[in-house]
DNA sequence: CCTTGACTTAGAGCGCGCTCGAACTTGTAT
DNA sequence: ATACAAGTTCGAGCGCGCTCTAAGTCAAGG
């Protein structure tokens, strides 16, 4: 009886909402989640550390078509697993271009930040040598 | 006469579309380009500089309509400088958290990554001890 | 009995950021 | 002259990923 939850509940655990975890389910994105005697929806902690994984695909930019293909061949066994290790291998690569993309943009902004910096530093000096007189 | 280009040259040179040229000047993201006689748009190396930082910031997530509030404070001169420092200094915190963020989800899937390599590894192995026949 | 609240489904609606189509003008080449 | 390419404005449409509404079921508490 490993802790079964409600979707309020693992909603709560994850970070989505229910109407968010419903939409996953019914896209393919999770599979289908165990039904108690009454039609609701119960999950298991394997299926949190699947809805977490999911997470991580989605924050990391991959569309909603993949993952859900993904769940898909995962649902074949493991005849389709040198695929499935394609999707990951190839969703890798883009995720680490990205990330050195936007340290390059990252770059860029702190020295704009940086020159803004100085910027302000002179106005507030000049606005010292030409005090305004308050009240 | 520093090369002024027309909005299809901008387009090539920037790596936006001339609909999205249009699009982001109209949204107030571009300050109003100059125009020929004719009416048409006539970039300068500057509107080009200023696009490339466009596509930085939005690269990086900022929301189109904090690039419009930039360019509004820009064009009211220095008084808003520390308003705009403030904008790309809080940019400039969360495209940080968020690159950290992605490096540990890289970490995550490149995890998963191996294990996948490690189980395809097997499965290949085991094929060899039973070979199939072919042709 | 009746309300409250958490759940169910199906389907509509929304916010964002483009993207495109329609209708028109203009410039250049044949 | 005529065609064609490239520009213009305005406004509609679209793809994505949720997000929400409506209408209903069910269980527990007052």
């Amino acid at each position: 009886m490993s802790s079964e939850l409600t979707i309020g509940e693992a909603a709560a655990r994850t970070g989505l909402t229910v109407h968010t975890l419903r939409y996953y389910e019914g896209a393919g994105l999770i599979p289908a989640v165990d039904r108690a005697g009454n039609g609701h929806r119960r999950y298991s902690e394997e299926d949190l550390a699947w809805i977490g994984f999911v997470k991580c695909l989605r924050s990391t930019g991959m569309p909603i078509s993949d993952v859900q293909r993904y769940v898909e061949l995962q649902q074949q066994g493991d005849a389709t697993s040198a695929e499935r290790l394609e999707i990951m291998e190839s969703h890798r690569r883009k995720l680490k271009a990205k990330i050195e993309e936007l340290s390059g943009f990252l770059a860029r902004i702190e020295g704009k930040v940086e020159r803004y910096r100085e910027h302000v530093a002179r106005e507030k000096s000049a606005s010292r040598e030409q005090p305004v007189r308050t009240g």
